[in-house]
DNA sequence: ATGACATAGGTGCTATGA
């Protein structure tokens, strides 16, 4: 089984590179972050007619998340129980699969973790808040779904290698001890980074800048992720950033990340 | 360099992203 996670930089403009990516890569789920539209605008039918149920948490103009699969989902959970947020960041569902030779549902989780502009800002704060509630929340999570996955937008390196410029970038948002100390807090409940299980090569990002020709110039941020639960770990049969929509007319400026579960 | 490029909303420009 796979799951992908794509943050789509508006699901209106990028519609049909979702389709085209789709039909080539037919994923079990696909996860999508910044929508930017709300509900009433989400084209479910369009992708029911391409075989993809949808839940969807939209908002107008920013954020939005939605779930695409092959079968229904059930329990659909929209943003962090007793979080108090305006801003649509989290949709998880329970997903019936096959995993193991096994007919057992898994929870997945798919977020698109707050930006925080710079550190010192009322958005970083905010970012900070919104972390810790987002692990809490896991931790319950996990305690009720043994098998869970965590895929999204986490707008944070987790170390230097997930940066074109580490040194440069030191202490700037994406890149502080602070967000990192969040991001392996929320490792240690017993999540693991199904990219780094496997050998990859070196400058490998999911995130580009539209300025300054940064995808073909290598100049990127790992900051796409797809985590697995322990009891999955042992599942999980690859991890790769595909990054062919990013050379796409009007690309989104993330790239399409897939787990293979096994 | 509070820049660059892209998107939404709206129609000139601001807010936001990473």
């Amino acid at each position: 089984m796979k799951i992908a996670t794509w943050n789509v930089n508006s699901l209106s403009v990028r519609l049909p590179q979702v389709l085209a990516w789709l039909a080539v890569n037919p994923v079990d789920a696909l996860c999508l972050q910044e929508l930017k539209l709300s509900d009433e605008k989400f084209p479910a039918a369009e992708l029911l007619a391409a075989g993809y149920h949808s839940a969807f948490f939209g908002q107008k103009t920013y954020n939005g998340v939605a779930l695409l699969t092959r079968l229904p989902v059930t329990d659909v959970q929209k943003n962090i129980p007793g979080f108090a947020d305006e801003q649509s960041r989290v949709i998880a569902a329970t997903l019936p699969c096959s995993i193991g030779g096994l007919e057992q549902n898994l929870r997945l989780v798919n977020g698109y973790f707050v930006n925080g502009q710079a550190p010192g800002t009322e958005k970083f704060e905010y970012k900070m808040r919104w972390l810790v509630a987002l692990r809490d929340w896991l931790a319950s999570e996990l305690v009720a779904h043994e098998r869970l996955v965590l895929v999204g937008d986490f707008n944070i390196t987790f170390d230097d290698r997930d940066s074109w410029d580490p040194e440069g970038l030191r202490d700037t948002i994406h890149h502080t001890l602070q967000e990192r100390e969040q991001l392996q807090a929320i490792f240690q409940l017993g999540l693991h980074d199904a990219f780094r299980m496997f050998e990859q090569a070196q400058r490998s990002f999911s995130w580009w800048d539209y300025r300054d020709f940064g995808f073909r110039r290598k100049r990127g941020l790992r900051i796409d992720y797809c985590l697995v639960s322990e009891a999955l770990k042992a599942q999980v049969a690859g991890c790769v950033i595909d990054t062919e929509p990013r050379k796409n007319e009007r690309p989104s400026d993330h790239a399409p990340v897939v787990v293979e579960l096994l």
